[in-house]
DNA sequence: GTCTATAAATTGATAGAC
DNA sequence: GTCTATCAATTTATAGAC
């Protein structure tokens, strides 16, 4: 029975190391073969699982979209306030702190590189879709919390330009501590904002 | 007399033609051959000029840093306050607009990508020196608005994050509307920022 | 200094045996 | 389903005539 399921695997595999591939070096510079060593598959048989490079790179954005609303709805089911679930949301670059100053925010860094395909290239929709999932679900707890609708579109796309500006800046200086006391002056603003009396746009 | 001439504006188109490919297509993406097209220059002959394409993708950078002290030191010219100064900072990306929400901003996603070369690349350290100059000119503006030191290190990054994340998020969305309503709110934060009576850190 | 032709290397993708 | 061998296209870089 190894054979039906090792073709799942391998297919995962594939997603995996291509993920991590395309974080470390970026979509143009890693090749399939790169890819299909790493997953410890020949190269050829990449082409069984995916027809195209662009379609493996879909494949991982959609892996991320999942993984990003999985953690997204953790958050939810562990904080019922959201101002605890956006605080998740800032914090969580430090749970991968190595990882985003060698390299980046895994998602910003793709999203940004697939979108010099062009705007109307099928790579450049989909990573756009990863940058909306953090900014929509953003938005649904400024809402939560009492937020309008504008404000709390705008208020969503503040935090998330924040700290996608603060990861760009702390992994091109390579600064942990950068990072991490960048993050935390993020989080205050978020608690002042989310204190201040229902702002109302107009103060 | 021509001659003479002639070969240093070659190379300055050159850089032109690359400068402006760099930003729409990126560095990966972006051929000697497409450069030279654009350059109107026989593809063997951009070598005369740069012996790799490491090195014209430097001359571009070289080109951004003179052309980014350049427009920093004319804001300085301009105005006396340092809120006015960074005003500008804040309101520089309206002025080519369509350029940034259709490609980025032209230091930060080159920035971004050229990290993917690795850390100890020449390009990323030419490419990490961009985003340095944003952030030492607006400290240098905070300092002499009257901040202290380790807070006006982390005002400026907090502005460039916050400049950086809204390009990035107004390109992938492709909207001017969502470029100049955040950059309004930046503005309004920078405003609040500088009017309250000299922050002391420990609020 | 300028330009044409081409070398050399890389890489996405395919053919076809097993 | 799996894997080897290879094609075909692209692209950096060079050789060498003018």
């Amino acid at each position: 029975m190894p054979g039906a399921y090792e073709s799942i695997e391998k297919r995962t595999e594939l997603v995996r190391a291509a993920s991590g591939l395309l974080h470390e070096q970026g979509f143009q510079r890693t090749t399939l073969a790169h890819v299909a060593a790493r997953a410890e598959v020949p190269l050829g048989n990449v082409y069984y699982y995916f027809k195209t490079k662009d379609a493996l790179a879909e494949a991982v954005i959609t892996a991320h979209e999942t993984g990003l609303r999985e953690l997204f709805a953790s958050w939810v089911a562990a904080h019922r306030e959201p101002r605890q679930r956006l605080r998740c949301l800032v914090r969580a670059p430090l749970d991968s702190a190595d990882h985003v100053v060698q390299f980046g925010c895994p998602h910003g860094s793709l999203c940004q590189e697939l979108e010099k395909l062009g705007a109307d290239a099928p790579l450049a929709k989909a990573g756009a879709r990863l940058l909306a999932v953090y900014i929509e679900w953003s938005e649904d707890q400024f809402r939560a919390h009492g937020c309008g609708k504008r404000e709390s579109r705008a208020l969503a796309t503040d935090l998330v330009a924040a700290v996608q500006g603060t990861m760009l800046i702390a992994h091109t200086m390579r600064s942990h501590e950068l990072l991490t006391q960048q993050l935390r002056r993020v989080e205050r603003w978020l608690d002042e904002t989310l204190s201040s009396p229902r702002p109302r746009s107009r103060s």
